[in-house]
DNA sequence: GGTAAAATCGAAAACGTTTTCGATGAAAAA
DNA sequence: TTTTTCATCGAAAACGTTTTCGATTTTACC
């Protein structure tokens, strides 16, 4: 009960294994009637090529390493589906990796692939990332590499992005316009390029429209939890209660904000209007129903995926590629947080 | 800018490729100092061996596939990180595919990760699923196979799993010592053992409790998702305003009824209890907090690797394999929605 | 019939590793 | 010195495919 070969159908055709492979690639020169009979006898044999032995030979695995800071994360998981939809669609298949927001697991993992031999690596960077030498090690081993939304300015890879301080403003300003007067921020770890640029978004907004800037209002996420965000929110109101508005990193937390203000009777959105990111499941679902930023993730994973396809397609033909980064579109879901 | 590999280490030493291969792997015929000198050069050079030609040679890729109905899913995710991050820990990597509840989908991506030769595959079958030939081919092809939570039964594999009748007998058993006198099920659909199993268990608690059956009180899901918990709530209420208890198929749907009855001014639990499953994360932050039966959906993914681990392993050693069934343990998660 | 062109085929190298088994030389025993 | 043992090494096959390039056969043409 051994697995077909290409010997063995050759064998018993009499045949050669060159003109069984060429027959089943549908080379040019296989006569008909040959071609015919290699792919009855394959086909009833159920042969399918060794793909050990084919990645040896082509050197590429028609497999894509991904690696994210969690799996179990909304936003990220719909980025895995965006990918993997798009991989199978084009043939390549997706290992995926968790860095857990860990640096020392990203690098291992990193390693993991490239010895893996992988044809192209996806990356979301884990909060802890400040290094990039792992990073570097992609590029000049040249496997086409892709970033997104967590990302490394310093690494000239090809991006995938939202303009986060484009879309941080965007927020602020939703709450300046709703009346808000003291906004507080309840801002991402400090490493992370997007929790930098949504930091600047709200100060920007904040300058744009004359509401001095007061760095304790200020408050920043270690790990980006529910808890946090029921902490923070029992910290800013004791400390600043005339605080009317907060823009907070991100909907995991905000959700956790609008618990603590639930268990303590705050009115939202009356007495403090609460506005999230990225648009989680969950943030139309609680009570009130979270106003907050969407972002395309399914998309996101689907552009990520075809600027490595197309690194990776350039690279068999030897051309040259240039790395580029795609900025997509966001917008404001106003929901009862902010009415 | 080539690749290292053993004919350059050896060319360079004036040793054999053999040589260099025994002593990077310790071989006890290689003499100190020749190790010694293979280790330095191998290191220096940064040779990694070409994964490629190792799963050639070897006949096995250190990778294993996982296909699952849903990846943007609290349940599944959860399953995904425990399994991934067993399989790292043992030096395994994992190529995940997602059937999207196809049927159609799942036979294909079957069939992907049998041509790719994957050391073993772990699968979560699609609703849709009522055929097993897929299912038989692997176990015919002797490929190590678990499958968990949503299984058949039929197929003799490895499987982990909760006791579904036992848990969902449970959920609805706490729904009648709350008072809840005629209790409603939304069930998942018709084909999935689980949603089976959790119906058996809904009528088993009833008899239990000399509660009568009445069929009409069963909404059966099709596509599991939080517009149909809206819905099966509100033709619920306008058929049995008497209802006062519900037991749902999943959170996800729970949360769907919740919103459904805020909307209605419907009070939970005064007038009516509800209780899901799977305990998502969503359910301990919405109002009113959701009661449902906890699943250790990690560890889950942590067994379910482990056992096809166990398989991996006993076919390398050319030993017999009796698949495994196991049952992990649930609880009630009470709530402020059947308090 | 002879030659040129076209169609069809296969030998062999290559991808890089692992492992078996025999060869060589040196040290130990006789 | 001869024989035996032990330590160290390498040739070569094998894994299964792809592809180049030359060889052979068939067809077409004069």
């Amino acid at each position: 009960m051994k697995e077909t070969t290409l010997k063995q159908i050759a064998e018993t055709l009499g045949i050669s294994i060159t003109t069984v492979s060429k027959a089943l690639k549908n080379y040019s020169d296989v006569s008909p009637k040959t071609k015919q009979a290699v792919l009855d006898l394959a086909h009833s044999l159920q042969y399918t090529p060794n793909s050990f032995a084919v990645n040896l030979r082509t050197k590429e695995s028609k497999t894509i390493g991904l690696i994210i800071p969690e799996v179990v994360h909304h936003f990220f998981s719909s980025v895995i589906n965006g990918i993997i939809a798009e991989a199978e669609q084009h043939g390549y298949l997706v290992i995926i990796l968790q860095s857990n927001e860990s640096l020392e697991l990203e690098k291992k993992q990193v390693a993991l692939l490239l010895n893996k031999r992988v044809d192209g690596i996806i990356i979301s960077l884990s909060n802890e990332s400040n290094h990039d030498a792992h990073l570097k090690e992609i590029l000049q081993r040249e496997i086409p590499f892709v970033q997104f939304d967590k990302i490394s300015k310093l690494i000239p890879s090809s991006k995938v992005l939202i303009n986060d301080q484009k879309a941080a403003f965007e927020a602020v300003e939703h709450l300046i316009l709703k009346g808000c007067k003291k906004i507080a921020h309840i801002r991402g770890p400090v490493n992370p390029q997007n929790a930098i640029d949504r930091f600047i978004g709200y100060k920007k907004a904040l300058e744009q429209y004359n509401i001095p800037f007061d760095s304790r209002l200020v408050y920043t996420c270690k790990n980006v939890t529910f808890e946090e965000g029921k902490m923070f929110a029992k910290e800013m109101v004791s400390q600043h209660p005339d605080v009317d508005g907060v823009f907070v990193i991100t909907d995991l937390v905000a959700v956790g904000v609008l618990a603590y203000f639930n268990e303590v009777q705050i009115q939202v959105p009356q007495q403090i209007k609460v506005i999230g990111f990225s648009n989680w499941f969950m943030s139309q679902v609680i009570t009130p129903k979270l106003s907050t930023v969407d972002q395309p993730s399914y998309e996101m994973g689907v552009t990520a995926f075809n600027l490595l396809l197309q690194e990776i397609q350039s690279k068999k033909d030897s051309q040259s590629f240039e790395p580029q980064v795609i900025e997509l579109n966001t917008k404001i879901i106003e929901r009862e947080s902010t009415l």
